[in-house]
DNA sequence: GATGAATGAGCCTTCATTCAT
DNA sequence: AATGAATGAAGGCTCATTCAT
């Protein structure tokens, strides 16, 4: 009688090794990527050593990415640019008060790019975006704008559910990012910190930014959220 | 006889325009080097262009400095590490109280620093810092320390007089840096910025940042500067 | 007993569809080289086009065609150096005056060579030969030297029967030659031709060499043909 | 007394060892270029042959030509293009009749570019030409144009003085420019010859060719040049 | 047999640095 | 002191060929 894996087997296939490999291989590219981009920046990355960290050869990196900018697009949209669909869903689904909003969106900001290397893609721009004016296009299309364009609603809504005063919405949108942006790019700075100690809470400090903000917006100061 | 000019020239030797020009090469190249490191960050400078900028050719640049490295090194010192002894002399001969010093500090900072292309040098070690280790050493030698090192002597004088609460002090000095470095980051970052339009005002800013900072300092809250 | 259609496979054995692609893959990958290489050269036509156009993988190609080179080797025996077994048997059997043989000679190769994509083969060997010494050697052998030994028995035989002047064989070849190597170069240039124009009937330029040559060669000038 | 050797270092002085290798690098690599596009086309020709040749290291050939299709368009202009103007010169000041005008201008071209390595870059655009596009236009503008153009005027000018037979103009270029091309492609192409032996005698050729051209042009034919 | 992912040698170009003048 | 011609290591990208599936 059959054994139950050659069942499996004969039923749900696995996929061979090459093919296990070749399905992974442009994720674990981009995973390498981000790294060295996130570590090194865009020009000081050598195509070879995303290709070798991603444990393979210079000319593999090419098979799937036409070249560097490509490649860097990729990263953008895989670990920033991709998400906002997802998230402007969040939006559309949330049914709390708008500064319990505004300060769950700064929360989860955080928590999902803030944290991780994700956020490094930010200080990259603002380092060498200068650079390379395509790339930096291509970022504020992807990124940039869809996430003005998301706290946008948010500022939107509240005003328009009387709970924010009826304040310039564009100026209002970098009071917001304003302390994301900094706390991205503290993060990736070791330069600010003498013996390797940074003494800066970004929890505490999203919080912190978080009252001020709302404070500046809502209709009845002292009450905000 | 020597004629009147002739000991004039003994003795309060003019230079003559070659040789003025030869001792005002140095501080031309470092303007040119300070103005295009920071438009385009150190790697992506050439040698060559800090030369044409500054009027003199490739091998001059190499005459006065031996690599860009050493370049950078003394656009550093210019513009930022040299100029820490005026400052402590300033801080040293100051007479008001500890919470008026700090905001004289941090308005001064911005005025000196953050206005002009220095602030470009913090962003961009910050930026590349983690490329040129060297170069993140000296700077942190050279700046990060003396900065620090100014601010724990101001926030040890208003624990010293009374005047702030006995906070851990290395702590406290990251609440003073963190809105200046994000001013200089935010500045030289146009990535932030869609269609152009930045409606952050540093001042304001500052002003902000600084009444926070000194109402978690102070004694007796409400009271600061 | 054996059906009447088992019989049949065993004799006529049908080659299925699968085994008739098979058998038709090196006449596609044949035919898809050729038109590369006649478009783009030797070196400047890519393996994987080869591929490609043939409607083939890349791997296939190299399981017929151990190397790019025994591929351009394959095509010049398919289009050139294999048919001169045809073409000498019709010289053998032909019956008429060496002149009608003659003119009937090159009329036929521009007809077969000279108008179809074989003829760019010529083309790319005079240019790409240097370059690939291996290949302009195989095609000496193949196509060159059968070429030339075949007029050189058309004008031995003319000079044999007394219809040709006992010239320098090896000196008359080329001025047969020179003129179909001519149109073939000349129908492979675009370069030639300003605003795609070209002015050059190639059936009247070969028959006005046609009448040159033979009037060189003829015992009674002003009788050829 | 000054020795005459002296006088002429101060009032001539002859530049220095390393000014001369400079004016003179354009012309060597120029030189070198002609030699190894002509031997071995332009695609296969890599940059540092071309530098290694003319004596001097990689980087000092971009130092002089910034990319190889702009070395390659120099070398057109040095060899071809840039030489119409003496050439168009020659013909304005030509005093004799036209038939014996357009023999020389066949024999002229022979003998400055048909015998020489500029000939070559014929050959090379008739192959590459189709591979490299802008290359392609450069050399149409550059030199084919010019060309056609001056024989233009003297077919012009043999149908005004009553020389020549109103013809199509466009038709008749190509009958005195087929010869001359068709030899610059033959003297390049060793594929030709079997065993290196060449039987083809260019000015023999030549002089064929322009006797067959005129007796179609003339108006009294039997009677041209 | 057929596939196409993977490899790595090779080529064009850049740029910090050197050094003869 | 000043120049700028020269160098050569380094990096992005291509493509013929191999080989596991």
């Amino acid at each position: 009688m059959a054994s139950p894996r050659s069942l499996v087997d004969k039923f749900c296939p696995l996929p061979s090794k090459r093919e296990r490999r070749k399905e992974a291989r442009p994720g674990e590219l981009l995973a390498a990527a981000l790294d060295l981009f996130v570590e090194k920046g865009f020009a000081a990355t050598r195509s070879e050593e995303v290709a070798v960290r991603a444990g393979v050869s210079k000319g593999t990196l090419f098979l799937y990415f036409p070249s560097k900018e490509e490649l860097f697009k990729a990263v953008v949209i895989e670990n920033l640019g991709g998400r906002f669909t997802e998230w402007n869903a969040e939006f559309e689904a949330f049914e709390g008060t708008t500064p319990e909003m505004l300060r769950y969106c700064m929360n989860v900001w955080w928590e999902r790019v803030g944290l991780t290397k994700a956020s490094g893609l930010t200080k990259l721009m603002m380092s060498e975006g200068g650079n390379f004016p395509e790339l930096a296009e291509f970022y504020r299309e992807q990124v940039v704008r869809p996430g003005h364009d998301l706290l946008r609603r948010i500022l939107q809504r509240g005003i328009d559910r009387g709970e924010f005063a009826p304040v310039d919405i564009d100026h209002a949108i970098y009071s917001v990012v304003a302390p994301m942006v900094f706390l991205m790019l503290w993060k990736h700075s070791a330069m600010v910190c003498v013996d390797g100690v940074s003494t800066l809470d970004p929890e505490k400090f999203i919080a912190t930014q978080c009252d001020t903000v709302l404070h500046g917006l809502c209709v009845r100061p002292g009450s905000p959220a």
